[in-house]
DNA sequence: CCTTCAGTGGCACTTGGTGCCACTAATGCG
DNA sequence: CGCATTAGTGGCACCAAGTGCCACTGAAGG
């Protein structure tokens, strides 16, 4: 698999055509499986936000709503132990590699919306209101913050940091009155 | 400059040859001043950045952390009228086209670790502590909804879209008990 | 058996980006 | 003034990502 080659390459040292000829096929081929290099760690990412937009929906109208969001956060980057590895090497390259890291930023997009799309029907609004943006944006940043800080320490528990991260979030604004 | 010809032709329709012609210039002299063609908008951000360092700075301590940072942001935001149509312009392409929004992602760091610095100055944190990281992140996220509606709106004020914003996310969180 | 069609991949081309090196002009020094 | 050094410039060759075009192959279907 190509994660190997990028793991001892790296990925920019990595070309496609040492992908394509690993993976037994022509060049040509791997950019009709694949609509660019950068593309190869996400996978099927469409399909995964699904089970983030199920788990939200799925989330009872009296919990609150970033409280919502939280714990569907947290259930949504749940893996199972045998493939917390994995997920850290690929969580590795995409916020790690400046390249992927740059990339990411698109299929983000995709992910936000599943956010904003989540607190505009809540909240009575349109997903592309300011507000449901805003959030969706800030729980993003969360996330991205709280995966960060996993992959610096090998022991942590992605839930914890991502549950801790949304509490930060919200104790920060303790003190403000607006 | 530049900015005529990706506002007229695209920006990834514009190759770099071109911009070099068009700037007087030999092809590998540009990559000399610029370190890419994606840095061309971006312009001297890091300078920017120092103006954003000195205003949280220059915020007394007793203003909450998360006013002093949504004052920051808006003045920090604050451009002279004259200028609004270039930097309008400016942050269409770094946010509307795809390749450039990516390779934002990379400068955006920067602007997170100054906001993180502030945090864990307050806070009596580390820059890189959870915390600060997470909050850097979700006010980055929020400034970035802030400028996408700015852009839909022609008629709308900067400041007051991050002021909105800010507040809407501290709002989202009144519901929270933790 | 022959036709059709989807999947494959070779080839050539464009473009961003880099290393190397020659050229030029300004500067500094005897 | 003449010469050496040096910074800035840019031409040339090269690499790698990505795309359009087209020929090939093998399976399905009449």
């Amino acid at each position: 698999m190509a994660f190997g080659l990028f793991t001892s390459r790296g990925f920019d040292a990595t070309t496609v055509d040492e992908i394509a000829a690993a993976a037994g096929i022509g060049r040509r081929t791997f950019f009709r499986y694949f609509p660019s290099k950068n593309d190869v760690p996400w996978g099927a990412f469409e399909d995964e936000l699904d089970r983030m937009r199920v788990r939200l929906k799925a989330c009872p109208p009296q919990v609150p709503l970033m409280d919502a969001i939280r714990l569907a956060l947290i259930d949504f980057n749940r893996v199972a132990p045998a493939q917390v590895p994995l997920h850290r090497r690929r969580m590795e390259l995409i916020l790690r590699v400046p390249t992927l890291l740059a990339h990411s930023t698109l299929r983000f997009t995709a992910w936000r919306a599943v956010v904003a799309e989540f607190v505009a029907e809540r909240t009575g609004r349109r997903p592309d209101d300011l507000a449901p943006q805003a959030i969706a944006h800030a729980v993003l940043g969360v996330s991205v913050a709280a995966y960060e800080h996993w992959l610096d320490d090998p022991d942590a528990d992605l839930g914890t940091l991502l549950d801790d991260a949304m509490r930060e979030l919200a104790a920060s604004f303790g003190s403000t009155l607006g």
